[in-house]
DNA sequence: TAAAACAGACCGACTAGTCGGTACATAACA
DNA sequence: TGTTATGTACCGACTAGTCGGTCTGTTTTA
């Protein structure tokens, strides 16, 4: 069983520890300590503490970012463009929760040159959901009483939110309450004459509840 | 022109200096400067830094249940609650902005006794949430597909996150933003029967997009 | 005149980051 | 093949500086 290099070893213990006591409440002595490595070991791998937190912010904003692209490219109509986005984003909650809570939790204390390339990557992600919802805004499947930016901020703060409750050992999976977020956003940016349209309905939740 | 009492002059100082740079962004020694005030000064209001966050949190948790209560006791729908909630809600991002950024992004440097308390408070707003859509359920007017406690997350996801990219100086207004709130939980709550009816007309957007 | 409110010098614990050194690999050499 | 050079990952004692909090006084208030 050979031990996994330094650099993730480190970035893996200051995850779980930053989720649980936030970037202040972590020293670099106790990182370097739980990762059984050195002060020496850390700061050869990373300039500083600051740099630790950007490459956690990194890696989930860079794969998140990915996933819509991927799903903008495997569909190709608005309705299922933007489920597939908000299934792979509210997917991800299991696969990266520690990264999200330090992200939207510590994203402010990123400092200069590091919060500008973060800033970037949020910016394109947002900028994609908003132009996936002009296209069915276009197209008469969207509604256009209510301006897509603030369409697309109520989903990402939808999704977004669930870090501060999701909890694993729930009685929701992470896949039911993307299906329910599916639901939720579609009836609520649909038209009338879409939403009854074949198309949609399996993006919709029919009958009971979801249990798990 | 009188001083106001030095607490509040502390408190007022800390929020914006807590805004901009976040908790541990901002010594002691800065916000004493600041305000003109000196250490003794904040020792004899606070017993420490943490009492004056937590001072902070309590000012809008308090507030904010308290009108969402207000709101529960003035109206007699579901539905004319939930959106008189979400209203005074949403609005009071124009007034406690501060107060809020800094509430979600330290919440978790509370310590103890006083993280419990303000938890207490935000457990109640939830509940009460919860209990108006259960209500809304029971008569029929909301769909039963999707369990309320997720809508409840979903609608309290949506206004929260607000306060990431909310701008008193951008093109809409906070009072803009909570009717189209209002109208896309409803439109994502309510069965289809209810949503054609006189009374919940009001509270949707009708033709144009609303400017400012 | 007693108590409450405030001022500011001072303290000590803590912490991010440094720096000289070690261990070990691979490569160059003889 | 044995030996020496070189680059890289890592170590941990140390430090310079920071920051929450205290203490002793002074001013204001009732």
């Amino acid at each position: 069983m050979k031990k996994p290099p330094l650099k993730e070893r480190i970035i893996e213990t200051a995850l779980v520890l930053f989720e649980k006591n936030g970037y202040h409440g972590v020293t670099v002595d106790q990182i370097v300590s739980e990762s059984g490595s050195s002060k020496g070991g850390f700061y050869h791998n990373f300039k500083s503490k600051d740099e630790l937190l950007y490459y956690i912010h990194d890696v989930f904003i860079s794969y998140v970012l990915e996933k819509a692209r991927e799903a903008y490219d495997n569909f190709d109509t608005p309705v299922s463009r933007l489920c597939a986005m908000i299934q792979s984003f509210t997917k991800v909650f299991d696969l990266y929760k520690p990264h999200i809570t330090v992200f939207y939790q510590e994203s402010m204390y990123l400092t200069g040159e590091f919060n500008q390339r973060i800033n970037e990557k949020r910016d394109d992600y947002r900028k994609l959901i908003i132009q996936v919802i002009h296209e069915g805004q276009a197209n008469g499947e969207f509604r256009t009483e209510v301006p897509a930016e603030i369409s697309a901020m109520a989903i990402i703060g939808m999704v977004n939110w669930t870090y501060k409750w999701f909890n694993k050992d729930g009685p929701l999976t992470i896949e039911s309450i993307a299906l329910i977020f599916n639901d939720l956003l579609l009836h609520s940016l649909l038209t009338e004459k879409a939403i009854n349209q074949e198309a949609v309905q399996g993006f919709l939740i029919k009958g009971q509840p979801l249990e798990k």
